[in-house]
RNA sequence: CGGGGUGUAGCGUAGCCCGGUCAUCGCGCCUGCUUUGGGAGCAGGAGGUCGCAGGUUCGAAUCCUGCCACCCCGACCA
């Protein structure tokens, strides 16, 4: 696709394969792999928070806070949990620097201010957690423990790339305990059903819920449950993910409990998380050459309100219509904004405002003030439309709303077109080769396939879709028997 | 850490092979006038330790050595 992206957003990179544009929304910081989210992206953040929030707390959730470092004897507590991030992890050392004598001005560690234990900048959060929830739990009348963390994270990895992989990560992470594996299993299971709504319903992205393959599975868990979505170049990318992680902190931890029938058992858990990545599937699920593509419900501003005037008296007067539209609507609870800056032609604004990903715009200029009407432009179709004034209120609501949908099911019909069902290898490695996107498959179920695979094609199994349905066949490497088909693609 | 590449103004770059009016161009920024229904035009202006440190040379953005940073491909990964 071309990229029409011209000298005025030589501060906009060019977002993957200059198929999708990286709108104004966060740049790289100074420290290695991290980054600055500018207002208008952290905006969206803010609405994705909060929408989130409210479906834990719907689902019985609470907020809580634990601490950023993890000593590192709590950390290598649980085995497969710290071998699987050992790789990543920033490590405090001292607590003190001091002046450089040698070099005046500077700086310098205190190497008397070594640490006695090092502490671990959490990559996430089980270990402090589940040290805490030793303390918390000594009968069964003290389970669930529903709890969730805003918080951030750093992982230390060796290639970062922005809002999909970053050195450190906002997200929210939800830790819970239970008394039965049954009950911790349906949290599991739950959680990740409330990430497939919210990404779906809210963001507009069509997800496949599955469970991950031993080898994809989160360090420590005994079940891993995702939601996988299909980017506009083919790719895939795990979008949340939610962790059956049986006794296993239980037992690292020590944290038992009295059952109702008198004995001591290890608690199930769980936990479950999604970051700013999120914000990074947004963007190459919805945008468009022209820029980001939001759906009414992120849209920090949903409706836009442009003048088009000569002279200061008549941009008074567009402005006094503008204002009155922008009250009507603003009673309805839609975010406007009236950008009437005078340093700005309209044109300017007009591209601006696309490359935001601002789901409506109002222009008002002279003719409009003869006709008493307005024209109106939606992002995602580009299309225009005049609307008496009158009408502006209904047919904002109306779009808005009409929006939402179009660009969910632009991107459902993009994902249905392109999973493919293969029963030969060869098949197999065209799919991926040339047409990218999810290659429905039999898998015999073993890693050494998996892997096999994954050496020859770069194609992982992203999931093994919940509705599956039960259907014998060959596995597409090894020729074994299979009983159903698994996802495979290349992804993030 | 392996393999490849790049570093020149706020951003994007030309120049490097072949050393000498070479510090180029576009955007952005500032001033003025004219403009305003799809990224304005004209005129003028500001802005640079050519990544850092050495070396070769009468002379280095250009050649050599070392270092640093970043990017891409692997391994790792939400």
């Amino acid at each position: 696709m071309a990229n029409k992206l011209t000298s005025r957003d030589q501060d906009y990179s060019k977002w993957y394969n200059e198929i999708v544009v990286q709108a104004d929304l966060a740049e790289n910081s100074a420290v290695r792999g991290c980054m600055v989210i500018k207002p208008y992206g952290y905006a969206i953040w803010e609405k994705m928070q909060a929408e989130l929030d409210k479906m834990f707390k719907a689902t019985g959730h609470e907020n809580a806070y634990f601490p950023l470092f993890v000593p590192k004897s709590l950390f290598e507590a649980e085995e497969k949990n710290a071998e699987g991030f050992a790789k990543e992890c920033a490590v405090v050392t001292h607590y003190r620097l001091k002046n450089d004598e040698e070099n005046p001005g500077k700086l310098k560690v205190d190497p008397s201010a070594k640490l006695e234990e090092e502490l671990i900048v959490r990559p996430t959060s089980e270990a402090v957690i589940w040290n805490t929830y030793k303390t918390w739990i000594q009968s069964y009348r003290d389970l669930p423990i529903l709890i969730n963390q805003w918080a951030n994270v750093v992982r230390w990895e060796m290639r970062t790339r922005l809002f999909l992989r970053t050195a450190e990560f906002l997200w929210q992470e939800g830790h819970t305990a239970h008394a039965t594996k049954q009950e911790a299993l349906e949290e599991a299971k739950l959680m990740n059903q409330v990430y497939a709504d919210f990404v779906e319903n809210f963001m507009a992205i069509p997800v496949i819920q599955g469970t991950k393959t031993a080898s994809e599975r989160f360090a420590g868990a005994e079940e891993t449950y995702c939601i996988e979505a299909l980017m506009q170049d083919g790719k895939a990318l795990q979008a949340g993910t939610s962790h059956f992680l049986g006794q296993n902190f239980a037992k690292a931890f020590d944290v038992k409990f009295a059952t109702d029938q008198g004995s001591l058992d290890y608690v199930w858990a769980t936990s479950w998380g999604v970051s700013t990545r999120l914000i990074g599937a947004l963007i190459m699920t919805h945008s468009d050459d022209n820029g980001l593509v939001l759906p009414s419900n992120l849209a920090p501003y949903q409706v836009v309100i442009v003048p088009i005037y000569k002279g200061e008296e008549q941009q008074k007067e567009i402005a006094q219509v503008a204002e009155k539209i922008k009250a009507s609507l603003e009673e309805k609870n839609i975010r406007v904004k009236f950008d009437n800056r005078d340093k700005f032609k309209p044109g300017f604004k007009f591209n601006e405002y696309e490359l935001k990903g601002v789901p409506l715009r109002i222009a008002i200029g002279p003719k409009d003030l003869e006709k008493n009407s307005v024209e109106i432009a939606r992002r995602d179709t580009l299309s225009k439309n005049i609307v008496s004034q009158e009408e502006v209120l209904n047919y904002v609501e109306n779009q808005l709303e009409e929006m939402q949908h179009a660009l969910f099911d632009k991107a459902k019909r993009f994902r249905e077109e392109n999973i493919i069902e293969v029963e030969t290898f060869d098949d197999f490695k065209k799919a991926i080769k040339e047409k990218g996107g999810f290659v429905s498959a039999h898998w015999d179920g073993t890693d050494a396939t998996e892997e096999a695979i994954k050496k020859a094609t770069k194609a992982t199994i992203r999931c093994i879709p919940l509705d599956a349905k039960k259907e014998s066949g060959k596995c597409v490497f090894s020729g074994k028997p299979s009983t159903m088909r698994v996802l495979f693609a290349k992804a993030y």
